[in-house]
DNA sequence: CGGCCTGTTGATGCGACTCAATTCAGGTGG
DNA sequence: CCACCTGAATTGAGTCGCATCAACAGGCCG
């Protein structure tokens, strides 16, 4: 049992939003977290349920989606492990706001409302993180908003692509690759369009030199092509 | 000017972030706002640039939008008398992720980021507070992402009256007017479309009995019909 | 009166979703 | 090892929603 506390108190050391932490606030935290694993396929929370508290992503991966009575789902957000999700409705007295399912097996940490709300006050550099992780998860559903009311499939593909890169390589140059983390189904639920829709477009993009495909392997061939379409220019 | 802090004071008491906060930290607060007032038409902030603070609406109307290099623009929010606007980019070290420009003459209190985040690691009610609003935030953004990429306009249009409804009356019944705050062509930036599409469809919902129209005034006739069109139901 | 902005209505075209058929890859079991 | 099955990916043809372009009516104000 210590030998357990001990190790998920280190684990917490290196996930973002515990970073600068004192060790007494990291202790606290790993005695409140509690291990959850899903198997793939798996619902984690439904959309609309009571809030109980939230998770952080140690292994596999996770889909935040919203889905419409007819079938049709909208992924809001890919969690990769490190990150955290299911924090908004913590804080708030809202209810989950979208469904989460595991996309692969699935190692977590769970985080009860209110014992984490306890801790949020006694430490201040907690709240801080947590204010700067809800900031940037805000600032990321502006640009997806953005892209969907403003941009055409071509250009949210593109920019997806040049994001990637610049996350996976630290940059972007000709005849760097992406790997895509999941199915391109996904991925054109992703970036809110259908499968079909997507194959067309990725082929278009190949066809005018930008990009090279092969399996879920994505090679950038002109990233100034690719820039241009990212900002609206037709492709 | 003790007289004018004082006033200041008392209007950061009905402010829902600073609901429940001492009167320490109120004082603090009032010291700390700077009062700025903008013309009608004249931009507050632009999107991309260095977050210098955040602001609370005082009087007047705001509207925060994404727009493209080709001339057309999406209103993210409205920001109503009392909501605050500005605050995602003081939390993280991010720019401001949309433009805000005043649609009627604008009072806003302003408050400089530095100074607000000493106050937020003094004030665990202030943390709290400002959680609960960035998660709110979060919740509307949201929904607008699934309204955007899973309903039609017809749709967004009539879960947008609806929502209205209930916020001006409390609950949803025939023969309830709503008053839109903003000019029809606003308003169709705001779901997402344009000023035609949304006068057609506007038509449409009229047709069919769900709506009556008047000038700016918009009066539901049968609920049941925009309940089923909000839902995706073809109209 | 003559601009100017808002709103409405019509005709047209394009982007993307739908439906359907086919291929392909991976995994399973005989 | 091959036959089989299932889900993913691709490609084509048809349709639909909505943006675009254009013309015009009404209200407001200098």
């Amino acid at each position: 049992m210590e030998e357990a506390r001990l190790d998920k108190k280190e684990a917490l050391r290196h996930i973002y939003l515990f970073s600068g932490l004192g060790d007494s606030d990291l202790e606290a935290l790993a005695r409140l977290a509690v291990r959850r694993d899903f198997p793939r396929d798996s619902h984690i929370f439904w959309e609309g349920r009571e809030a109980q508290g939230f998770y952080i992503l140690l292994e596999g991966l996770v889909k935040l989606v919203k889905s419409s009575p007819d079938g049709k789902e909208f992924i809001m957000r890919l969690v990769m492990p490190g990150e955290t999700f299911g924090e908004a409705a913590v804080l708030a007295e809202i209810n989950y706001p979208a469904t989460a399912m595991a996309l692969e097996d699935c190692q977590t940490l769970f985080f009860p409302k209110a014992g984490f709300l306890n801790l949020l006050t006694a430490s201040p550099k907690l709240a801080r993180n947590m204010l700067a992780t809800m900031s940037r998860l805000l600032f990321h559903l502006t640009r997806q908003l953005e892209d969907l009311t403003l941009k055409e499939v071509s250009s949210r593909l593109a920019s997806y692509l040049l994001e990637r890169c610049r996350e996976q390589h630290g940059r972007v140059a000709a005849d760097l690759s992406v790997e895509l983390p999941v199915t391109k189904t996904h991925l054109a639920a992703y970036l809110g369009t259908i499968s079909e829709t997507l194959s067309r477009t990725l082929a278009r993009l190949k066809s005018v030199g930008a990009i090279q495909v092969e399996k879920s392997k994505i090679t950038i061939k002109d990233p100034e092509v690719l820039k241009s379409i990212s900002q609206g220019g037709k492709s």
